[in-house]
DNA sequence: CTTCTAATTTGCAGAGGTTGCAGATTAGCT
DNA sequence: AGCTAATCTGCAACCTCTGCAAATTAGAAG
């Protein structure tokens, strides 16, 4: 996503105008990596600027991802989440903490795909599921933890 | 997924009735490659068995989901698709129509990801976009129709 | 075959995410 | 300062999915 007084530029030009509320959000995504849902970003925008409305959020977050200025995602369970990098790039989400994180990959465009069927490929978005360096540790410490428990399998009937 | 009769007997072995709309529903599922979402499988089995509710749909829907029996993803928009083939498999997502159209990728564990920063993976999953066969032979001939009309660009202002 | 009971089915209400609408407000041009 | 189209806001409505409780039933047991 541009910078926001480029934003503010892009906006104009297109006779879009440029309100105090969409200036906060664009300086709240400018740079934001958190992949935040228009709930994230309202409770932040709220707190800045009381009032603001939810509706606004979503208005402006449609508007910037049809001007290719964000990445729509849809985040496995309900809510979509709204991403300003929009160069190239895949994501890996956490089992644990339900986190997503920019992963960059090469050579995807060179995969062997089967069964495409006449289908004509021109782009490629991956997902790659696992556990993130921290919630790692966190299991590590809560194994130790249950080391002399008995399993539920040990248990007396 | 199992077939019909594999799943009534999994379904006995853990003290799950076996019902006529479970029944339905696992001839429904058997071998689909339509990636239906739970509204598509109401409708065709409602058609079948008038009266069936919704609600055992999901229910059921999820049953075989928490068996491993049917993979879950998410459409794009709104509702979550149901995948019976739980093979190591990715898809092709139709810009035009929609569908979901299996496809088998090799070495995809093999891929180069960099910005892993500690995160470990265990799984990848692909969505790869574009227009399937029937869409480019659908808008090849809408490009040709529209060969002798003048653009937007030509049109007087 | 009858009886019994835990599992299932249903219908409906309700939660979560998102959009349509209309009246009040305002950015930005003149 | 005045004008007007764009925007903001609040709310109702929509869609997908789940919680709940009363009615039904699969399947085991006698
Ligand atoms: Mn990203
Ligand atoms: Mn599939
Ligand atoms: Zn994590
Ligand atoms: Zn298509």
């Amino acid at each position: 996503m541009l910078a926001p007084a480029d934003l503010t530029r892009h906006f104009r030009a297109r006779g879009l105008k440029v309100t105090p509320q969409r200036q906060l959000l664009f300086k709240l995504l400018h740079d934001n990596a958190t992949h935040p849902t228009a709930e994230a970003l309202f409770a932040t925008a709220s707190a800045m600027m009381p009032g603001i409305s939810l509706r606004t959020v979503y208005q402006t977050l449609n508007d910037l991802a049809a001007m290719g200025e964000l990445q729509v995602l849809q985040s496995g369970n309900g809510a979509t989440r709204f991403d300003p990098n929009v160069s190239e790039h895949h994501h890996a989400l956490c089992d644990r903490c339900g986190e997503l994180h920019d992963v960059y990959v090469e050579a995807v465009d060179e995969l062997h795909v089967r069964n495409l069927d006449g289908f004509v490929i021109d782009r490629a978005g991956i997902v790659f599921g696992g556990l993130c360096a921290p919630c790692q540790s966190a299991l590590a410490k809560k194994s130790q933890r249950n080391k002399n428990c008995i399993t539920n399998k040990e248990l007396p009937q």
